[in-house]
DNA sequence: TTCATTTCTTATCCTACATCAATGCATCTG
DNA sequence: CAGATGCATTGATGTAGGATAAGAAATGAA
């Protein structure tokens, strides 16, 4: 699962594999069980969390116990609280994970390290947060403005391949709504003859 | 205005008259009325914005004519598509002006040999782009979970030096909320003694 | 000033979505 | 395999906030 890693990352970063190796020593890789929790709230982030195979998933809790899911990670995506790790500062996320997955922490000194030696990864790590930033303003934007049935529709598009994966009532969570209104959502849909796959 | 940009770039950068002074060629200072379009949905986004006097906002127009506004800008503030920008295409937003305001024209080179020169510059726009990120994903956090109410009283404390100086039917956009809401809200926070100032 | 335009409020009715509750399925687990 | 647990669906009912309309108040322009 660090072979996986390797890939991802000189897919991105051009690091030749001796300049990789020499950065590798703080690299750890682990497996969890399905709903190992990786982050609490309240913790300061030391990790980012790299899915080399399964399904991670971040959310806070509310004042009323709700859970308000913000992001999932699949394989080949790299998910933390880049707030909590950056600033130092206690994180307002949970992340756990939604399948039995297998993971590389990467924590800061390797971050640190690969920033020092590479050019290409300043860059990228530059672009993930520009990305990042407009992913979030999208979503606000639909927040904002979209109803349930058109937040599901750009959700199964956009996540097509994470949609039977995860169950439906984080899906809801994600959406902002409650699961019983998506099973509205779906119902309608079929009626009208929607095929999404 | 342009002193007050020197100023405010000499705060977060840490660069010398002469490193500022060496790069300035490219910087505009201009003064815009009150409804000033700076930057149209479609356009790519040229510029970054600083505002040395006065009051600006992002918004989108969804399909249906409404505006959703996604960010403030007043003094010392600097406001721009990042996205639009950095990936080079159209732009989702409109940028335009709410009072008559002052503005600096921050266009690439200057970011480019800004970040040339200067380490602390990098530095700094690293930290407002986790800023951004932090702040966005905070906002998501609220519309997902908090009523019309709590998203106003979280407002107003952040934005406490704005709230007089932005119309209310523009809060409620940027609330997501119709200005009847808001102005209910209200009416129930005097009611309930609230006292925001 | 005065007239016009924009913003804010208030009132009535309406709708999208939430809440609560019950049932049916899967899937775990001992 | 029987029971427990978790998830999806469905139905009945409630509610926050939207839509619409109209008047009051503020702002601005002439």
């Amino acid at each position: 699962m660090l072979d996986s890693f390797k890939t991802y990352f000189q897919s991105k970063t051009n690091l030749t594999d001796e300049q990789f190796l020499s950065i590798t020593d703080t690299l750890q890789s682990k497996k969890v069980e399905k709903g190992t929790v990786l982050l609490h709230q309240g913790d300061i982030c030391q990790h980012s969390f790299f899915v080399s195979k399964g399904l991670l998933r971040s959310y806070t809790i509310d004042e009323n116990g709700k859970e308000h899911i913000i992001q999932f990670a699949a394989e080949n995506w790299i998910i933390s609280d880049r707030s909590s790790s950056y600033f130092n500062e206690p994180s307002e996320l949970f992340i756990d994970a939604i399948e039995d997955t297998e993971i590389v922490f990467i924590d800061k000194k390797f971050i640190n390290a690969a920033a020092e030696i590479s050019i290409s990864f300043r860059e990228q790590d530059n672009t993930a947060l520009h990305n990042h930033i407009r992913q979030l303003q999208k979503r606000v934007n639909l927040l904002l403005g979209a109803t349930a049935e058109q937040r599901y529709l750009d959700f199964i598009t956009i996540y097509a391949s994470l949609t039977l994966r995860i169950p439906q009532w984080m899906i809801a969570s994600y959406l902002g709504i409650t699961p019983e209104t998506l099973s509205r959502v779906r119902k309608e849909l079929a009626k009208r003859n929607f095929k999404p796959y």
